[in-house]
RNA sequence: GGCCCCGUAGCUCAGUCGGAUAGAGCACAGGAUUCCUAAUCCUGGGGUCGCAGGUUCAAAUCCUGCCGGGGUCACCA
């Protein structure tokens, strides 16, 4: 249960009951009322708004409608204690009997604590990311991209979407030919032939050796003495092939899967392009015309005014209208990716989220326009821009050059550090911020390290479980046994300061989904630890208040289960991180 | 020059569809070891929220204009 849903929903229906009773006017607008943990939490455990926001509509001064709205909320079994504070907020302190229930609950529901229903009314979401160029293995560059479109799915599943993963694939267009006619050279080397140097403009990657030689060894020579439109197709197909192989194989490397590859070049084969471009020419969405060109720099060598034809992106919020073919009369890559878009709104999905590299920043405006276009407004495109993540060894940058035998590659990354550890430290900064990646303070083991520092809170609540049945005379330390304990037990603000913050992971991950936004879990679980520490050290100094008291087992029993619920909740939350939580760190 | 992102403590960063006295870690100073280990915790100082206006009961948050950093700018992807 969300709780601040719970009394939000509370709230509202004593505003109701004070409108029957004619205190307050009726027609008053909640809807910009909210419930939420105030931001000290010596105020209260929870704080409401609502009397400020309803002061103006209902004509009356904030201090007196918190006055009568706090007398009802006083008298809630749950509410302990209610102040009127500031400019009008009410705060209520809760019952410790509430919070107690919560920490049943928690072990009750498991890891699927958390779950939330309040993605379901939103419609089908699609989730597209990575989608890079087929032309090499995964770099880098890539790795936070992938982990936050994928923990953002897994979070909107978490809080109820119905969610869709999805790769699109960029095999059409003059890169990956040029990728095939490297993979031809290496072909003909695997062939026997001496190819001194790769020639500049091609791929002079190693990793197209292996290609060429599993194309001589399944055709043998069978594209050598043939024209290039004779071979290209094939080696293109067969090339394209193998790279996407490898990027799902660094993909799973990174525990991600997606549901759904799309081939941009299967989207143009079979006419989804020349049906959307019909579609926005006979809704008068497209015309000729000449751009200038760009201001403010130097005009591009080979710019030539012409004549193009032109998406109205402007209609929708662009800066300027948007080429859809080149000068050759093939598509853009902008014409094939707004097939792309359509194609998924007819497959179902009113929402759609492009997780893109800060590079791309440039093109997110036409996108958003197109999608609005092509789906007549019924569709909503959110995009989110991935900073760039400079690699960083013991605070020095590194270069990231081949030739220097650095890492360049996405695995090299993941065997280098880890894929748990990849994962956890990609979501440690906004999506949008720029970030510094360390390889050593990535494998550090101290508080500097966010993710050891989650995952030892969890191997220290794993340990003490492990430990109890032993110190306590067989002790049942299942969730469910635990459940049945008597929580009153716990009362000393220290340990109901730890359940509160549990209690509030319902409400972090709806926010969190509802923003688009995975970093907040991340930090979230650095305070759910941060929590769980302090309370053990306070076991330091004051021996009545370590977990195992081996002379009253059943305060030892009700500190098992808030215990047990709190690598439940870390548990629950590096699940949504896809990060497995360890049982111990020797 | 246009557009997008960022600017919060010495450093790295959080900051809830606008809320109360703006938070955390690092660093610095001092202190705490029978549960998983001081690999952790506690205490302390430290701020014109880039600058200037505006919107309102209330602005780090929204709007406008500047300053600084990064990205991007027909036909590539």
């Amino acid at each position: 249960m969300n709780l601040f849903q719970h009394f939000q929903a509370e709230v509202t229906r004593q505003i109701d009951a004070l409108i029957a009773e004619g205190a307050l006017p009726a027609g008053l607008d909640t809807t910009r009322l909210t419930v939420e943990p105030p931001r000290d939490t010596s105020h209260g455990d929870i704080t409401t708004n609502a009397a400020m926001v309803l002061a103006k509509p209902a004509g009356m001064k904030p201090r007196d409608i918190a006055d009568l709205l706090a007398a009802k909320l006083d008298a809630l079994p749950e509410v302990t204690e209610t102040t009127v504070a500031g400019p009008g907020f009410i705060n209520m302190r809760l019952a410790d009997d509430f919070w107690h229930a919560r920490l049943a609950e928690i072990l009750t529901t498991g890891t699927a604590y958390g779950d939330s229903d309040f993605g379901k009314a939103a419609g089908k979401v699609n989730v597209e990311y990575v989608s890079a160029n087929p032309t090499g293995p995964l770099h880098v560059a890539h790795a936070r991209g992938a982990v936050v479109g994928d923990v953002l799915a897994r979070l909107l599943k978490k809080a109820g979407y119905d969610v869709t993963t999805e790769y699109y694939i960029n095999d059409a267009g003059a890169q990956v030919e040029t990728l095939a006619r490297s993979a031809y050279l290496r072909y003909r080397e695997a062939l026997g032939e001496t190819v001194d140097e790769i020639p500049e403009g091609m791929y002079p990657g190693e990793y197209l050796i292996p290609v060429g030689q599993a194309l001589a060894e399944a055709d043998g020579d069978k594209w050598l003495n043939v024209d290039e439109d004779t071979w290209l197709p094939h080696v293109r197909e067969f090339t394209v092939a193998r790279m996407m192989t490898q990027v799902k194989e660094d993909l799973a490397a990174l525990g991600i899967q997606q549901d759904v590859y799309t081939s941009e070049k299967e989207l143009v084969a079979a006419g989804a392009v020349d049906a959307v471009y019909q579609t926005l020419a006979d809704r008068g969405l497209i015309y000729t015309g000449v751009l200038e060109p760009p201001k403010g720099k130097p005009t591009p060598d080979d710019w030539e005014p012409r004549p193009q034809s032109l998406f109205r992106a402007t209609e929708f919020g662009d800066d300027i209208d948007r080429p859809l073919k080149k000068s050759d009369g093939s598509w853009t890559y902008f014409s094939n990716d707004i097939a792309n878009h359509l194609d998924k709104f007819k497959r179902g999905f009113t929402q759609m989220i492009d997780i893109f590299g800060a590079d791309h920043g440039g093109y997110v405006k036409r996108m958003k326009a197109a999608v609005t276009a092509v789906s007549e407004g019924k569709a909503e495109l959110d995009i989110k821009l991935c900073q760039m993540v400079h690699l960083m060894k013991n605070g020095e940058p590194m270069r990231m050059s081949k030739r220097a035998g650095n890492f360049v590659t996405l695995r090299d990354l993941i065997d280098e550090v880890g894929r748990d550890v990849v994962r956890f430290l990609m979501l440690t900064r906004k999506s949008d911020t720029q970030m510094e990646f360390d390889l050593a303070k990535a494998v550090e083991q101290s508080r500097d390290n966010p993710v050891f520092y989650v995952q030892y809170a969890h191997a220290r609540c794993r340990s003490v479980l492990r430990s109890a049945p032993d110190e306590l005379a067989g002790l049942d330390t299942s969730a469910e046994a635990l459940a049945q304990a008597d929580l009153s037990l716990l009362a000393d603000p220290a340990e109901l300061d730890l359940v509160k913050i549990m209690a509030a992971w319902p409400r972090i991950v709806e926010q969190a989904a509802e923003a688009h936004e995975p970093h907040r879990v991340a930090f979230y679980l650095n305070d759910v630890a941060s929590a769980f520490h302090g309370l053990w050290n306070m076991g330091k100094d004051d021996t009545s208040l370590r977990f195992i008291q081996t002379d009253t087992p059943e305060i030892s029993r009700a500190r098992m289960a808030l215990v047990q619920a709190t690598a439940t909740i870390i548990a629950s939350g590096l699940d949504v991180l896809g990060v497995t939580p360890v049982e111990e760190l020797r």
